[in-house]
DNA sequence: TTTTGAGTTGTTCGA
DNA sequence: GTCGAACAACTCAAA
């Protein structure tokens, strides 16, 4: 007897549920598929550097299963060709639960089923996986903190171990991942679940400890950068609450608090999956905002005249990351200082970001557009050069992206348009005035209140 | 059903 | 420079 084990976007084999459960189906034999498919309609030329790391994510778990059977095309017609072609009886995959996912694994369920050929869903991307946390009249929750208490005392299984004596075999033969792998422009962090695991450690040890203050500081880089292991599920959230647990302080609540944001986010869109696109809250359609033109090609360029925004939006480009702190501190100069609608910029993360991860991107732009999960003050906006100063003191993060203000000394760095004679060659001015935008976005704001 | 306390991450102004 | 108040009113979730 064999079994399938359809990877997705858990591409590792520790605690890994999905592929315990092919084990098991698959009796004495031991003789799993592991299978990738290529979906051909996601080839677009946006999204080009994830696309290059999970190339990079696929070789390495291929290279621990002796070679991947990989596919491309139509996932219903590749996952039953292959599963046919292995006399399997049953398909294993962790459930995905955002809106594509969901009516594509229907749609693989219906196909295997015409063949009698199970697809059998086991564990999920999350340590409570989406519609598990629900308030006592059974809604979801809309707000963070009382998600997160009963997220935590809802719990979570213990991490297991990665199967041992598995025969994999490829019925079919494989698709060539050489030509999948594009040279993306940023320079790619190491892909695998091997690599995501040094990753985490290497935080554990010398990262955890300053966590919960280091983490604003792009200039210091205290994140843990384990965002991108997490979007190709190279490591399980689990797994590293279990790590946290054993590492208590305040760097670890800290750290799971991040990890029950990542699990909220992805059960306000199994809530509403329509979120993805449309405002959560719907009265937000009717708010005023500016025809993208100039100024969000100035954004997405780093060319905004606001260094914190500019080094944060090269960051982007540079390596396909940003740090959270900037990603709010760039979000909301789009929004209130642009007047540009969230989707602009929440579909440019998409297109750029190695971790782009659509519940909790779509939501964190909507939660700095104020028309998300959010119930704060409608009168937020980030000041860029205050926050600048705040959580880049020394200008030390400005300088590493923006080389024009590298002779830039610290009292100018996040002004250079006070320099005297401006700012330097290669730099613009600024291209709004922010106090002008902030007393604008709220004047607009007030118009949508009455 | 009604009440009550609380809500990630902010900024400005004036004392 | 520091500090507290003001910026509104609403929604959520539990008691």
């Amino acid at each position: 007897m064999s079994a399938v084990m359809w990877f997705r976007r858990d591409l590792r084999l520790r605690d890994n549920p999905a592929l315990l459960s092919a084990v098991a189906a698959a009796g004495s034999d031991q003789e799993v598929v592991p299978l990738f498919v290529l979906d051909p309609g996601l080839s677009k030329p946006a999204g080009l550097p994830r696309r290059a790391y999970l190339a990079a994510s696929l070789k390495d778990l291929g290279a621990r299963v002796g070679g991947l059977q990989l596919r491309r095309g139509d996932p219903a017609a590749e996952v039953v060709a292959v599963a046919a072609g292995a006399s399997a009886t049953s398909v294993h995959i962790a459930a995905d639960f955002g809106p594509r996912g969901r009516a594509r694994d229907q749609q693989v369920e219906s196909a295997l089923a015409a063949h009698g050929i199970k697809l059998v869903r086991a564990g999920s991307p999350y340590a409570v996986p989406p519609g598990q946390v629900r308030t006592r009249t059974g809604d979801p929750y809309q707000v963070f903190t009382p998600y997160s208490r009963a997220w935590r005392d809802h719990g979570w299984t213990a991490a297991a171990m990665a199967p041992r004596g598995v025969r994999w075999i490829r019925p079919l033969p494989s698709h060539r991942l050489e030509t999948e792998q594009v040279p993306g422009r940023p320079a790619l962090p190491a892909a695998g679940e091997r690599a995501a695991h040094l990753r985490w450690h290497d935080f554990l040890d010398r990262g955890l400890d300053h966590y919960a203050g280091a983490r604003d500081r792009p200039d210091l880089d205290g994140t843990s950068r384990m965002s991108v292991h997490l979007k190709w599920g190279e490591i399980h959230p689990r797994t590293m609450l279990a790590d946290l647990a054993r590492r208590p302080g305040p760097g670890a609540v800290a750290y799971a608090a991040e990890l029950a944001w990542r699990e909220f986010y992805a059960d306000v869109l199994w809530a509403r999956p329509d979120s993805a696109r449309q405002y959560l809250r719907a009265e937000f359609a009717r708010m005023q905002y500016d025809e993208p033109g100039l100024a969000l090609k100035a954004w997405c360029d780093g060319l905004t005249g606001y260094p914190i925004v500019d080094a944060g939006m090269r960051q982007l480009q540079a390596e396909g990351w940003m740090h959270n702190r900037i990603r709010m501190v760039v979000a909301s100069f789009l929004v209130k200082d642009l007047h540009i609608e969230w989707r602009y910029g929440a579909r440019h993360f998409m297109n750029c970001l190695l971790d782009a991860d659509l519940a909790s991107n779509q939501h964190g732009w909507q939660w700095v557009a104020g028309c998300g999960t959010d119930a704060a003050p409608y009168f937020r906006v980030f000041n860029p050069t205050l926050a600048g100063k705040r959580f880049d003191p020394h200008g030390d993060y400005v300088r590493r992206y923006v080389p024009q203000l590298a002779e830039v000394g610290e009292k100018w760095i996040h002004q250079p348009w006070t320099l005297p004679g401006g700012p330097p060659r290669g730099y613009p001015a600024p291209i709004v005035d922010h106090d002008h935008e902030r007393r604008e976005s709220l004047r607009r704001l007030a118009k949508l209140r009455a």
